[in-house]
DNA sequence: GGTAGACCTGGACGC
DNA sequence: GCGTCCAGGTCTACC
């Protein structure tokens, strides 16, 4: 039997503009179906996996929630966490309203909030997988690792799969993520990061909670995560993005090419990141929401707007060849 | 502290 | 269709 619930959404909540805002809407488990405008994941909860839908009858209007399964108590409060976290549901406001005003190209059509994972560790793999390849590569790797190690359940036509727990992807050996999900020399940095968010504090696991607290400050949490196996600079400052942490700019080769199509910089690609840091210090701890919208509006332009594009097609949108396109 | 090279996969390109 | 080159961020060794 189905499950049924409405979430509350801030007054200005807007499903599609709000879910397609960020690359991970694209990588499994997540799917935006663009003609429904229904968002669908499997979700790992207590009891086990679900398939979850979540719709939106108009703009600033509760969200839908359909289960394919019956929920326990428990399980439905989880599944709110979860949901919350990734939509952004608990965006302050305030802080909101404060980026609409330092950057107003963005207030119009309220783009602010950031779609991320249901849990930290989510995120962090997703980031991993997303560095030193191409974007068609980070969307395959996704789509092997849950296909191979989530949890699965039954829809009509075939099988959805969640993405793996900390403690499946823990006890998963390297080869087998190597061979079976093509994460190349990321194997085993994947497993022993896993495994840092299965162990306790006390043994010198992962403190989730820590890294998840606004009062943590931002400087000691960039510290920890770049400690972590398989994050640099980048990839720390991008998860520090997905914890509502927008002051530092995750640079890559992205960045330098936008700095020179759509900024006019010239110089070496050091010099163009030095260029884009500086471009977007401004903004102060609102500085990555104007970058990476300014970028995504650039995506746009040449793709029409984000909740139009179908997963199985954007691989090839982001190659380097396609975006260099004049 | 700064730099060079290895890591691995898949897209692009030449034949 | 096949082979080769190259892009991509992190890590380690070395200066």
């Amino acid at each position: 039997m189905a499950t049924r619930m409405k979430l509350k959404t801030p007054g200005d909540y807007l499903l599609r503009r709000d879910v397609c805002s960020y690359g991970y809407f694209l990588l499994a488990p997540n799917h935006w179906d663009p003609r429904s405008g229904v968002f669908s994941r499997v979700c790992t909860l207590g009891d086990g996996p679900a398939l979850v839908e979540v719709a939106q009858e108009k703009a600033g209007g509760e969200l839908a929630v359909k289960v394919g399964r019956a929920l326990l108590k428990e399980e439905k409060k989880e599944l709110t966490v979860q949901l919350t976290r990734m939509l952004r549901l608990d965006e302050d406001a305030s802080t909101l309203r404060e980026f609409h005003a330092s950057d107003p190209r963005f207030a119009g059509i309220g783009r602010g909030r950031l779609f991320r994972s249901p849990t930290l560790f989510e995120d962090v793999i997703k980031t991993v997988t997303s560095c030193n390849v191409t974007w068609p590569n980070t969307v395959n790797m996704n789509r092997r690792i849950c296909e191979v190690l989530g949890d699965a359940v039954e829809v009509k036509g075939g099988k959805r799969h969640g993405f793996p727990s900390a403690t499946k992807l823990a006890r998963t050996r390297p080869a087998t993520l190597r061979a079976r999900c093509r994460v190349g020399y990321r194997d085993a940095r994947i497993v022993e990061l896993a495994k840092l968010f299965t162990l306790p504090k006390s043994r010198g696991g992962i403190d989730v909670g820590w890294m998840e607290d606004p009062a943590t400050p931002d400087e000691p949490l960039y510290e920890a995560l770049i400690d972590l196996p398989g994050i640099g600079p980048y990839a720390a400052a991008n998860i520090l993005q997905l914890l509502g942490r927008y002051h530092r700019l995750p640079c890559d080769t992205e960045s330098v090419r936008h700095g020179k199509a759509v900024l006019g910089m010239t110089g070496s690609s050091a010099q163009i990141m030095k260029k884009i840091h500086e471009h977007f210090a401004p903004m102060g701890r609102h500085a990555f929401r104007s970058y990476w919208f300014e970028l995504w509006e650039f995506y746009e332009k040449k793709h029409g707007p984000s909740w139009t594009w179908e997963r199985d097609s954007t691989g090839k949108m982001f190659t380097a060849a396609e975006l260099n396109k004049k």
